[in-house]
DNA sequence: CTTACTTGCTTCGAATTCGAAGCACTTTAA
DNA sequence: TTAAAGTGCTTCGAATTCGAAGCAAGTAAG
């Protein structure tokens, strides 16, 4: 075993107090743009929008769940709540019947459409706005190795069961 | 009203899905360190740290919320929980009856000294483990500057109550 | 084939969260 | 002084979240 030292550097601290600080600064701002323009949650647009962006406008709810790091109850409630509301529709997968395919519709890529700009502006504005151009590649950088050192991890979904 | 772009460049856009993805991936893993070795919640483990942090270990209702940037109901939610549990106490304030000050107890910091040594580890393994000196110092410059620009916008709690 | 295990999703109940409304105290202004 | 407005906190109800348990379909082992 390694020496670990009891306490994180100065330095480590404050980027971890800022990140804790921007991240519970930025959502509200976020949810709220949303919920105005669209009527949509922040899990909700992360749905339609991992939708929006795969190829055929298709996903497994797994891979919804995970894409967005969210629990599988929880998506099963949000997919209940866009498909009352058209935004997507849910159907058995022909290849596996135990799979639930999700699709985006007409009508929620148009909510999409709506919710883009503000949602942009929002974050242009305040993650952005204070940046140069070297730290907006700095903290891509640095946050994509992050990123990628987490999802090594195994998914939450992936979590072993328990034995019954 | 200046030029705003209708999007993000590429790199704003993956410093954007950079950060989102870190904090939704951290966030649960602090939380589950905190729950199996303390029984806190993150909210908590906030409030508790932030009295730790405070000269006398007391701090206002309101304050504490803006600190941990909390509804309001949500804190006295919480503050009943760890009051319950004599993490804190409550108090009225001896200069404005309308305050309840909150102050951490002695087995408030005997809790905050159980969960931070592996409250640290999560962070630095998850977080840190990946980065040089030099990204982390970036990092807190960056999200440092970022943060200061957030805390420039009102605080929640001074948003205009609604006539009646 | 058939039994046991695995996987995908939903249902359920408990806990947490928020905003609106309400109460009590404080400050302002006439 | 006293009414009106502001501030600090709590209560309330509705919405959201999670994990555990359950159901159904797939897969592996014998």
């Amino acid at each position: 075993m390694t020496d670990t030292p009891v306490s994180l550097t100065p330095t480590q601290l404050s980027a971890y107090f800022a990140f804790t600080e921007v991240s519970s600064l930025l959502r509200p701002a976020v949810e709220k743009q949303l919920r105005d323009v669209g009527a949509l949650s922040y899990v909700q647009f992360q749905l339609l929008a991992r939708l929006g962006d795969s190829p055929d406008g298709t996903l497994r709810m797994t891979d919804l769940a995970d894409g967005v790091v969210y629990s599988r109850s929880g998506l099963t409630y949000q997919a209940q709540l866009l498909e009352q509301r058209e935004l997507i529709t849910r159907s058995p997968s022909p290849d596996d019947e135990r799979s639930t395919v999700a699709a985006i519709t007409g009508a929620g890529r148009e909510v999409l459409q709506e919710v883009f700009p503000g949602h942009i502006r929002v974050v242009r504005e305040l993650l952005f706005a204070s940046l140069s151009e070297a730290d907006v590649d700095d903290l891509a950088r640095i946050l994509g190795k992050v990123a990628g050192h987490l999802r090594a991890a195994p998914p939450r979904s992936a979590a072993p069961r328990r034995r019954r």
